[in-house]
DNA sequence: CGATTTATTGAATCGACTCAATTGATGTGG
DNA sequence: CCACATCAATTGAGTCGATTCAATAAATCG
């Protein structure tokens, strides 16, 4: 077995337990299993101030990112500067498998907060793909949902009014830190500001502001500084039309449960 | 190396065709390569009609499918119902690998038009992870690229106006079926319905309608029964704001050339 | 051929946008 | 620790793109 590293600091250590954390929504991973995630998670670490880009349309990917801490986004822009952004990478998030195998970005992914990544190589994949089933599962998992969760966005832009796409997408990022464990009974930090939501929900920020008014006012959400809080989530879910079944939070894969 | 069928009826052939022509816009295949997709796509094949379910949101996913011929798309629906097209599957398509590792389909998939399937089995992309590099590689590929796309229409609802939605729209179907070798010029067969491309970009039919009318007063299109021509790929492209670069549609994987 | 689906047109309405100004927060340096 | 600068949030007013509703024309199919 790999040698361990002796410890992590604080952050890591967080970072590592949302990824583990995440997985194990899916397979049940085995102490061998989460010493390697361990190890790939400090190893080839990068620290990020806020609102900078990790990585810029055109470059040629050379790494898997993995999101230790903080809050990044993916985003597209066109010429004359609309900007879509196109997901969200929380805590535990990784980017497209594999992506090195293309030659260049199609997009550019920049941080919202301070960030914390580690890069997996693809040798990281490779020992993965040869030795440790349960994990390379468990990033399949990943991967679909990441799909599933792209097309969920396709939907909330093409069908959903503002306010239900509003609801719909804050319901989403509750859910996706919960299963991070990184929320607090109804509450989560919430660094995006009124211009990300815009640039996530295709609204004009005036109307994010009217949008969010509206909620508030509905007593849907409570949001300040940088802070979320959900009343009644089912309330918030019902208004955003939201059916968590696109992030198969589901413990289906356990039929691959770690049992040595 | 493994039987090949004698011969394949002439619709099946052409969907080969069209896969192996579009995974050797990345990679080149070997003969043996070429046998095995052969081989998989002319076992267990099943038919539809137009305009019926091949699965349905709710469902547990068996396999994974390859359109051999017609066109089908992914949809997910509210249940007032508002329907969103997230997706074309065009001959040589295939949905998203690994499904099986999901309880439950989180979307349908339905036929536009009669279509040809091949229903792709675990075990076969077991032996293609096996003994098949070039393939695993180029199906990687295939993901990744289907990934970008959907991000791609994540931005084209969020950000571009009708009528660029509709030109852009119009250049990938009409790109992705070049790529697949189901062109003939500036021409292409295209079946969708005003309907179908409501739908897909998120605007009322009307609109859609409109909105063709505008393409076809300036010369970017003719459409007309289930036939389009693009006079000028390039204006087309400029008026939608399309960027080709999300296809990926370079050969660097061709360091992975078969050279046996 | 009639029946049904698909495409087209007009008119009225509304949701979301732009522009522009103001208020409120956050943060930094003197 | 306050003053200023900057960034983020809020408000109002006018406009426009896209929608709905409804009716008609054209195409397709059995």
């Amino acid at each position: 077995m790999e040698s361990v590293p002796i410890r992590l600091i604080a952050a890591e250590m967080i970072a590592v337990t949302a990824l583990i954390r995440k997985l194990e929504q899916f397979v049940r991973l085995s102490p061998a299993d989460r010493v390697v995630l361990a190890r790939a998670s400090s190893d080839r670490v990068r620290k990020f101030g806020p609102r900078v880009d990790i990585t810029r349309e055109g470059d040629r990917p050379r790494d898997v990112h993995l999101i230790l801490s903080g809050w990044a986004c993916r985003y597209k822009q066109l010429d004359d500067g609309r900007r879509q952004v196109v997901s969200f990478f929380l805590p535990g998030d990784m980017c497209d498998l594999n992506v090195f195998i293309l030659k260049e970005m199609d997009h550019s992914i920049g941080t919202i907060t301070s960030v914390t990544i580690a890069d997996l190589s693809r040798d990281f994949f490779d020992e993965i793909s040869a030795g440790y089933p349960r994990i390379a599962t468990a990033l399949w998992w990943e991967t679909l949902v990441n799909a599933a969760i792209q097309r969920e966005w396709t939907m909330n832009l093409g069908q959903r009014t503002a306010s239900e796409r509003m609801a719909h997408l804050l319901c989403e990022i509750f859910f996706r830190l919960r299963l991070a464990g990184l929320t607090e009974g109804l509450t989560c930090e919430f660094p995006l500001t009124q211009a990300d939501l815009a640039d996530a929900t295709g609204l004009s920020k005036v109307h994010v502001n009217r949008t969010l008014q509206e909620l508030r006012a509905a007593d849907l959400v409570i949001l300040r500084g940088k802070v979320l809080t959900v009343p009644c989530l089912e309330r918030l879910m019902s208004s955003g039309l939201f059916n968590p079944n696109y992030l198969h939070m589901d413990r289906e894969g356990s039929q691959l449960d770690a049992n040595e």
